[in-house]
DNA sequence: CCGAATCCTAGACGATACTG
DNA sequence: CAGTATCGTCTAGGATTCGG
């Protein structure tokens, strides 16, 4: 058993990894496929139509980033016709809760952004720009 | 006082703007910048200085963003040398928590997952991919 | 000094068709 | 079913320069 440096990122130093992992967060799927699993294992096709408007050129990409990632679990079974199960790992588990939260966020407070938008561009076009 | 209908949106939804507003939370510098204002108003440089790695454009193109969403109040004192200040909405408050819950979740597990993203590239190598 | 306008590139994302 | 392959697009973001 050896001992382990527990490093802690800071997100405000540029140098620091916790970038690339915000980045990785913020991608346009991220969010929704960590969401969606946390109601259990699912397939390739089961995600892509819970989520809508996926390619699955792009979701083959960003399961296998999440996947390497360590926060999900990539099954295959050897059946015929071939079945494959994406899962959260406890990493993955332990960032449904965040992610969402945001998710609820943007939810309850897209109509207020909406609004928002509209009316600066209201302003904007009658300042005649 | 008139009612207003409180619409909820869907972020599985793909009509739905929630993706839209998902999108811009997931931006590379949204994150970092609502959180850090959540200790003040601050003016642009401070913003930058404090973030670290951020060019002035996209400082800027971000910061209106975020103003024209309603997270950001933008302020301009009629002053000498010239003093813009920036803080948070009561929207962009409400923002903060999630947000930051997000990038200490980030800090906190980066360790992993740059442990993990290297066995994985290791395992890739050795598979001779 | 505080920022804005221009130009440019990389890579994320999408559409479509095809395979083990 | 679960992806690959190919091509095209779009824009966030970076380098640089300019105005007030």
């Amino acid at each position: 058993m050896s001992m382990r440096v527990r490093w802690e990122g800071d997100a405000f130093d540029p140098g620091c990894p916790t970038r690339v992992v915000l980045d990785r967060l913020g991608d346009k799927w991220t969010v929704l496929i960590v969401d969606i699993l946390d109601s259990g294992p699912k397939r390739f096709n089961e995600i892509r139509l819970a989520i809508g408007g996926i390619t699955p050129k792009v979701l083959t990409s960003t399961l296998r980033s999440l996947v390497a990632d360590g926060l999900l679990e990539r099954e295959v079974f050897a059946e015929v016709p071939p079945r494959v199960e994406y899962s959260l790992t406890d990493l993955g588990r332990s960032l449904q809760e965040p992610v969402a939260a945001l998710r609820r966020w943007a939810e309850a407070n897209v109509a207020e952004i909406v609004d928002s938008r509209d009316r600066h561009d209201e302003a904007q076009a009658s300042a005649g720009v």
